[in-house]
DNA sequence: ACGCTCACCTGATAGC
DNA sequence: TGCTATCAGGTGAGCG
């Protein structure tokens, strides 16, 4: 699915089945969809087995449950996560990795399934840490506790979103001046700002009509903070729309699709006219994917 | 320290 | 029908 509306979707999916729920069994069907789960602080299942979940939170692209332990299970979808609640007996989902069993006090019992055709998302158990800047670790919708300071380790080096509160627009334009790289790999590089994946940063060059290789320290303040608008802009409009899905592949928790597929100006519209210009958008390659841009309207400078 | 390439995976689809 | 090549929304280890 999954850049940040997706990611958000499926938050806001999940917060109200497993706010309060206790966790009351652990399936692992994937070894592998464990890849982040660090064994040293101990076995995956009997971190969770048994335990409560406090909240839904996410940062970027990544999602976790703080738990009444301290600690957090940490979500990450990769290129082909998902999450789906179903009910106790439910027939598996096709490419079911990890199924947590869900003991909810309001809503009673019910499966939340991690589904991941490619393996590139995984789930994790992971020790929590204060954020550096004392501000909450990220949304949450309205809920709050002792965990909002509080950040995974392994999410820790991940920057804050553009829709994020504490989101710092001086930090972040101080950080894109000082690259030394195209914009597009500086809008992808989640340490610099999350949440935008290949279709955004697609999408978001296109409004701001710049070139995928511009460098990133050429760009004048205000065209950096025209980017950012147009980042923030083209989020929040996927957002209203549920999120993009083009198949069955990027569904919200109950397995139904997003429609901001029908929005996208310029990714996967290759051979298209342009929106603005009428000239045929192209696609390249770049950083082993593709770049979608219009060739007259994105320019190198 | 930083920028960049590549490995990590499965499955759908197109072309021969 | 069946083979091969190509494509897919992400991340981070490890290289120079």
């Amino acid at each position: 699915m999954p850049e940040l509306p997706e990611v958000e979707v499926v938050r806001a999916g999940v917060e109200p089945a497993v706010t309060g729920a206790v966790i009351a069994g652990v399936e692992v069907f994937e070894e592998r969809s464990l890849r982040r789960h660090d064994p040293a602080l101990g076995p995956f299942t009997e971190m969770l087995q048994g335990h409560r979940v406090l909240a839904a939170v996410r940062r970027g692209k990544f999602l976790w449950l703080p738990l009444d332990t301290g600690r957090a299970l940490v979500v990450h979808l990769g290129m082909s996560g998902q999450v789906l609640l179903r009910s106790p007996g439910t027939d598996a989902d096709r490419q079911l990795r990890i199924r947590l069993a869900l003991d909810h006090p309001d809503h009673g019992e019910l499966w939340l399934n991690f589904v991941d055709q490619r393996i590139f998302g995984s789930m994790a158990v992971d020790a929590m840490q204060p954020t550096r800047d004392g501000l909450p670790a990220g949304f949450s919708g309205r809920a709050s506790g002792p965990w909002s300071g509080l950040i995974p380790s392994q999410v820790a080096h991940i920057a804050r979103d553009p829709l994020d509160p504490g989101f710092s627009t001086p930090l972040f334009l101080a950080a894109l001046a000082r690259k030394k790289t195209g914009i597009k790999r500086a809008l992808l590089d989640q340490t610099l700002i999350s949440g935008i994946g290949n279709i955004y940063a697609d999408e978001a060059l296109f409004a701001a009509r710049l070139h995928y290789e511009q460098p990133a320290d050429s760009l004048s303040p205000a065209k950096a903070r025209a980017l950012l608008a147009a980042v923030r802009s083209i989020l929040n409009r996927a957002l209203a729309e549920g999120g993009t899905s083009f198949d069955a592949q990027y569904v919200n928790v109950n397995g139904q699709s997003g429609y901001f597929a029908h929005s996208l100006s310029a990714y996967g519209r290759q051979g298209s006219p342009c929106p603005r210009c009428a000239t045929p958008l192209v696609r390249r390659q770049f950083m082993n994917r593709s770049s979608h841009l219009c060739p007259r309207c994105q320019r190198l400078r």
